[in-house]
RNA sequence: GGGCGCGUCGCAUAGCUGGAUAUUGCACCGGCCUCCUAAGCCGGAUGUCGUGGGUUCGAAUCCUGCCGCGCCCGCCA
């Protein structure tokens, strides 16, 4: 961890020039142990033998018996020094709190309101919110934001299709072209209902060329801000998104602004973008006008290299207007982050050049590979889709058995409460444990897995630790802990505890929320063993001490939850 | 064809700015509820880290050839 290996740091400077080695090229050596049982941090000694001509043990054992630290100890073992901190010091570290740390606005999800979310946009959300909840945890000044597409090709045929299409037409078309249009218990909501025309209008559009020329236009006039068609664009959608931003906020997603595409038309920002960018070394035209960057000096490569930004009829592309996005986005926060699929790569990276080209700094991103289903890929358009209503539904029905078997006494009520936490919060950590770049193949088993490594092993260890509270009450707020009384289970806790801000900030510099979620389980864990070898309550009543420690660990396990979008639920 | 990413026990997964016996879970085998929540705890078995070379005192980690999978290479979004 960061702040141990401040602290260390000098001290080992001195002990490693007391022994005679010549230069810090060591500074980075110094680094995490692996296992715990190892201690903290650990110095590997093996380039330092040539310099001192002798063996690796023999080093290590010098530079520990140099080592005067205040943290801890060191012990030589073999070729490395390890270094252990005290439990003194790590109990110190548990009451730091994250400093605040400037502001950063969070895009995610971002989807294009066409149809109900699935599991494989889901990624993105979880992802995202992931992100937005542990910077938020850390200390940033976070703004969750959602770009609206509110123009163009997919919510044009969204349009079309209910301008167009009656019920009975949709239906025929969706029977025709085997996608199912049966009614599910979500198909009161908007966006479950409306998919199904769009859908159809998908289908229809392959084989009826007016279709294409029906949106075609629509889109056109999109594009060129036509207030009547986007006012209608609007009505198609919005119902749509409403639908969406439901599911989302069941997963305890939310946002904190939304930024609609066709507003960087309207407001003549893309318009001047364009103009700005004639002047780039990079900029080119094509025979019919097309306005284009040549990125073949800015290593990209394959079988195109230009960027185009403006059609041959003066119009703007999607690409175009996320320059403008980004130019505005710029304005709302002191750093950007975008969450995109593995699929915006290159989209992105042309992005970036072009944000320099115009003198605006290039957001960062985090992309993840895709989720696909075992036969395939997921698409919204040909039906072929696990819906995330469905899931989280399917996900709540299992909680309910298990819940139900362990719980008899509790209502009903209080059963369906635990197991929608308990499937939520299993469904997102299920998708945050993963590292990104990791494709996902979707199976209901994994999904809806309720088992240890997961989001209610978390939940149950803070259930518990609720439970020990409601029996022991409170520590008094004046109490101490006495970290010398602590071994065992009990400093394993503690040391664990001690690291959470810098796992937090490590996930975070990282983009590895996986990486947390994994301290978080490991957390769990230690606080289980602690629970099986120190009662809080016995025979003599309250232990103090084991309560107050119980508390730290209840109060870190709920903000680790929270950070990871777990529902932390005090019964379970 | 080119670019990017991935490939770790039967399945899933961590580690990848090179360092000590490769992490964790599922499944499998065995043990623990007269005691604070057993969705728990303890123990066991399971691995050519895709594959061939190379660099190094040391490679899952770096370089390189090959194989497999994914994504991308639109004046679409």
């Amino acid at each position: 961890m960061q702040a141990m290996i401040d602290a260390v740091l000098p001290s080992m400077e001195k002990a490693v020039q007391d022994v005679g080695i010549q230069g810090d090229f060591w500074r980075n050596m110094l680094s995490r142990s692996k296992e715990a049982s190892q201690g903290d941090l650990a110095l590997p000694c093996f380039p330092f033998a040539k310099q001192l001509g002798c063996s690796p043990n023999e080093v290590a054992q010098k530079i520990a018996d140099a080592l005067e630290l205040e943290i801890g100890e060191a012990i030589a073992v073999g070729p490395y020094v390890n270094i252990r901190a005290s439990i003194t010091w790590l109990a110190n570290q548990i009451h730091q709190v994250p400093e605040s740390k400037g502001s950063i606005l969070i895009e995610h999800t971002s989807a294009n309101p066409n149809g109900p979310f699935h599991v494989g946009r889901a990624r993105n959300a979880v992802l995202g919110d992931t992100f937005v909840r542990m910077h938020r945890a850390a200390g940033y000044d976070v703004t969750a934001e959602y770009y609206v597409d509110d123009m163009g090709k997919q919510v044009g045929i969204l349009c079309w299709a209910l301008e167009n299409l009656d019920e009975g037409r949709v239906h025929a078309l969706l029977e025709e072209g085997g996608i199912s249009s049966e009614t599910s218990p979500h198909s009161g909501k908007q966006d479950h209902a409306r998919v199904l025309w769009y859908q159809a209008a998908n289908l229809l559009k392959a084989k009826d060329a007016s279709v294409d020329a029906g949106v075609t236009e629509l889109v056109q006039l999109s594009e060129e801000a036509d207030e009547d068609i986007l006012d209608r664009f609007e009505s198609a959608y919005q119902p749509v998104l409403d639908g969406m931003l439901d599911t989302l906020g069941r997963m305890g997603i939310r946002f904190d602004s939304f930024t609609k595409e066709s507003r960087f038309i309207v407001d003549g920002s893309v318009e001047t973008l364009m103009g700005q960018l004639q002047s780039s070394e990079l900029h080119g035209v094509a025979e019919n006008g097309a306005h284009y960057l040549e990125l073949e000096s800015k290593g990209v490569k394959g079988k195109s290299t230009q960027f185009f930004y403006r059609r041959g009829d003066g119009s703007s592309l999607y690409a175009t207007r996320d320059l403008a996005y980004h130019e505005y986005k710029w304005t709302q926060s002191d750093r950007l982050l975008n969450i995109l699929g593995e699929d915006h790569k290159l989209q992105s990276k042309q992005v970036g050049i072009a944000l320099e080209e115009l003198n605006i700094q290039p957001p960062e991103v985090v992309f993840y590979a895709f989720t696909k289903l075992a036969d395939g890929k997921m698409s919204t358009r040909r039906g072929n889709v696990v819906y995330m209503d469905d899931l989280l539904d399917e996900a709540r029905s299992r909680a309910l058995e298990t819940v139900r078997e362990s719980k008899p006494d509790l209502s009903e009520e209080k059963l369906l409460q635990i197991a929608e936490a308990v499937g939520i919060s299993a469904t997102r950590f299920n998708i945050a444990r993963i590292s990104p770049e990791k494709g996902i193949t979707f199976r209901w088993s994994d999904a809806l897995s309720l088992e240890a490594d997961s989001a209610p092993f978390i939940m149950y260890s803070y259930a518990r630790a609720c439970s020990i509270q409601r029996k022991a009450g409170e520590v008094d707020a004046g109490f101490v802990l006495n970290p010398e009384l602590l071994d065992g289970t009990a400093a394993d806790l503690i040391r664990r505890l001690a690291y959470m801000n810098d796992e937090l900030q490590t996930a975070i510099d990282s983009r590895s929320p996986h990486m947390f979620c994994a301290w978080l389980s490991a957390l769990a864990v230690d606080y289980n063993r602690f629970y099986r070898d120190n009662y809080v309550i016995d025979d003599n009543g309250v232990n103090t001490q084991n309560l107050y420690i119980s508390e730290l660990a209840r109060e870190h396990l709920r903000r680790g939850c929270e950070a990871v979008g777990i529902i932390p639920i005090e019964e379970m």
